[in-house]
DNA sequence: CGCATGCTTGACTGAACTCAAAGTCCGTGG
DNA sequence: CCACGGACTTTGAGTTCAGTCAAGCATGCG
């Protein structure tokens, strides 16, 4: 049975790869080139030093690892190349929040800049493959200038708008768009990482998307029903199949 | 009748400006250091370049005036120099949603770096003061590297953590807790901008308030009511006093 | 096989929303 | 100066949506 994390590109739908790991683990720590980089993070300035061979260190993650722990020393940005996690922040409460759920192309890390040590939990919902952007490369001694330093600063303003949209995302009215406009996002992404948006495997669980959207694991569980017997949506576990677009779409209101 | 904003530092509390605009309007356009903007983005790097004697460009904006439009062609960001301001997202079905309440020392137009456009709404609640920084000053052409670009850099990564908070903040439980958590919020800003941390005056509306934290304006009324009748803090409009910072902060789960 | 985890569904409850009315403050214009 | 209008706020009463508690089922793992 192959992995189908690193299948061919746009298989028929997205299927996280923690329920089938591969039979031939592959040697640890191999390498990215910048070029990989800028490719995944959709870097749309040029690229100035074409001749930066440069490699990356690749960290592999299996589902329920750790990839980063709150109040650990910054040592650099992640970009996630293959795999679905969670970040998510301790409340002052010891309630836990849900931030968001990066994917192929998100970037990791970036609340850390600012103090030095990483704010938000980050742990792998399937098994992942990470690039690691260390941060004596990314902020280069002092006052010289490096390109690693602009593609990462534009990826990160790239997080920040779709981190507001998350939070938009939570304050709709209803608890059934909330779900509904969750779908439609996870959609879009699936669509932009070249899977299927009609079909496609969630990688978390129902407190996840509760605990993201505020709203409780059993109220997304009937909100999902409910879409489902309205004929909208076909759910089976974690795997949806969106029928109608345009009724999910009217769903978001 | 002085106006406040321009008092010296550490007031008794902080008052808003709208109601008391200023008797003798100063010109217009007038400029700012880069170490004026050091000093409000609270920059923690060293000055590289003591002889940048750059000045900025300065914009002035009564209470009600929008800052930034939505769509409008990215051309820098913004520092709060003085004022309060409400950053706003408009969702897909028309709502709005409050992201944040900028003020000194805030950044404001980060969101429009990624897309060259502005994404969200920025109104002054106050008048206001904001320094200019250019956007073709701050991404200097293709290769070289400024340090404005750092420090905005900076403070950007400082910013998102904030969000991520305010974010958080409208998960807790009861509404209550959220309202509690914001006047802490609130308290600890103006404890850092100079400002006593247990007497003020909120800028903004209870519709503000409410839209912000998700939830509606008379449960914001019913929660300030109820912590001024419990004896935890006195309200009087919007001017906030806490009387017991303990009892406030026990009311955060 | 048994246990743990995750998901679904039902019944009940309660916190927050909606609708409504009245009061307060403020700026504006007569 | 004062009266007016509009925006903001407070408070109350009724309703509803989503949370809580609980039971049962499916799945996967040791």
């Amino acid at each position: 049975m192959m992995n189908l994390q690193f299948a061919t590109p746009a298989p028929l739908h997205w299927t996280p790869s923690s329920r089938r790991p591969s039979p031939k683990p592959e040697r640890d720590g191999r390498l990215a080139s910048l070029q990989e980089v800028k490719t995944l993070l959709q870097y749309v300035g040029q690229v100035h030093d074409l001749n930066d061979m440069r490699q990356f260190q690749r960290r592999r993650l299996k589902a329920g690892q750790h990839a980063l722990h709150m109040g650990q020393p910054f040592d650099g940005l992640y970009v996630v190349r293959v795999g679905a996690l969670k970040t998510s922040m301790t409340q002052v409460d010891g309630g836990e929040h849900v931030l968001a759920f990066p994917m192929k192309g998100n970037l990791l890390g970036f609340d850390g800049m600012y103090k030095k040590q990483y704010l938000t939990e980050v742990v792998a919902l399937t098994d992942c493959d990470l690039i690691k952007l260390p941060a004596n490369e990314l902020f280069a001694h002092g006052w010289s200038c490096n390109e690693l330093e602009r593609m990462a600063y534009s990826a990160i303003s790239r997080e920040v708008v779709q981190e507001q949209m998350a939070y938009a995302l939570s304050h709709s009215a209803k608890s059934e768009a909330r779900v509904a406009r969750f779908l439609m996002i996870q959609s879009q992404r699936f669509a932009e990482m070249g899977y299927s948006p009609r079909r496609f495997t969630l990688p978390m669980t129902r407190r996840d998307i509760g605990n993201h959207l505020n709203v409780t694991l059993e109220t997304v569980s009937r909100a999902f029903s409910s879409l489902d017997h309205l004929g909208v949506i076909s759910v089976d576990r974690r795997e949806i199949e969106i029928l109608s677009m345009e009724a999910l779409h009217a769903f978001e209101s």
